[in-house]
DNA sequence: CGCCATTATGTGTATATACACATTTATTGC
DNA sequence: GCAATAAATGTGTATATACACATAATGGCG
C-alpha cells in the first residue's frame, strides 16, 4: 500500500532544537486539548499514572522514573496535593517524603485515562503507525542525550 | 555500512506525548549547555535570529512566523529587552510594535551562532544523517497538528 | 461621520522547567 | 561514637508556555 507524502511547510529555521520544541508544543497543545474534560493536563495525569504504578514514591525515586528535574517535579506536584489528588507524607527514611495517589487521585487518574486513549489513538491515526514507531525509536535516542 | 541499532531503555509511559516533552527537555539541556558561554538560551537565539531574518518585525508577525503564542512571544522578549539585545518600538500602526535587533543584539547573535552550529554539528553526528532528516520530518508533521 | 467588526497588544493567572544554593538526615570510615 | 560524606528535600530566581480577559486602534460600511 503506498500513498503520497504530504509535503510540511521548511520553517525558516534549520535548528533541530527549536523544531523539536516547537513540536512538543504542538503535541501537548493536541493532547491537552482532549484530555481538558478531565480538568488535567498530560503532564500532571502522567505524574498520577507513574504514582498508580508505583503505588508509592519518593520524590527524587519519582524523579529518575519519570526523567525530569527533581525540583521541576517537586513544583508540579503542589496544584496535585492542592486539589487532593495525591498525598506527600513523611517516608521512613526521614529524608524522604511518601508520595502516594489519594482515592480522589485514582478516580481523576480513570476519567483522564480513557481520554488519554482517545488522544493516543487519535495520534496514531494522523501519523500512522510505523511512523509513530519510528518517531518514539528516535525520541528515545534523543532522551538519551542527557544522563 | 551496517551498524547495529543501539536499544534503549523502554521507558514506563507508552504516552507518544510525554516522549515528546522528555526528547524536547533533552535536547534543550543539550543545546543549552553548547549555548551557555554565549549567555543566550536556545529559544533567545532563535528569537533574535528571526529578528536578524526579518530586520523588523510586530509582535503578532513574528509569532506566526516562530509558530508560538503570541503571549508567549511578548513574555520572552522581555528578558531579551532588559539585556539591550532588542528594541521595542512604537509601530507606525499605533496598535503594533516595532522589534529589532540593536547593535549589542547582533553581536549576540554573532556569538550565539558559532555555538549553535557545534550544537547543531554534534547532534548530526549523534544521530546520523538520515535519522535526523527522518527526525525532522515527523517534527513538521506533528507541528501541523495545531493551525 | 459614526458604528462595529477586526486586529494588535497587554496582563492576570497558572503550569512547566531547571539551575544554584541551603538544610536536614542518613551513612560511612575511622 | 564522631567527623566527613552522601543523599533527599526545599526554596529563590529565572525562563518558557499558554489561556482568558481587557484595552486600544484600524478599517469598512451604511
Amino acid at each position: 500500500m503506498k500513498h503520497i507524502d504530504k509535503v510540511y511547510p521548511k520553517h525558516p529555521s534549520p535548528c533541530n532544537c527549536m523544531n523539536m520544541r516547537r513540536a512538543s508544543r504542538a503535541v501537548t497543545q493536541f493532547y491537552d486539548e482532549v484530555l481538558k474534560p478531565s480538568g488535567l493536563t498530560t503532564a500532571q495525569l502522567a505524574l498520577l499514572r507513574h504514582l498508580e504504578l508505583a503505588e508509592k514514591a519518593t520524590i527524587s525515586g519519582l524523579a529518575k522514573t519519570m526523567r525530569i528535574d527533581r525540583t521541576t517535579l517537586n513544583r508540579n506536584m503542589k496544584p496535585l496535593a492542592d486539589a487532593g489528588l495525591i498525598a506527600i507524607n513523611p517516608g521512613k527514611d526521614s529524608r524522604t517524603r511518601e508520595i502516594m495517589l489519594t482515592e480522589t487521585g485514582k478516580a481523576a487518574v480513570v476519567s483522564g485515562w480513557a481520554l488519554w486513549g482517545e488522544a493516543q489513538e487519535s495520534l496514531q491515526e494522523y501519523m500512522g503507525e510505523e511512523d509513530l514507531a519510528k518517531l518514539n525509536q528516535l525520541l528515545a535516542k534523543l532522551e538519551a542525550l542527557v544522563p
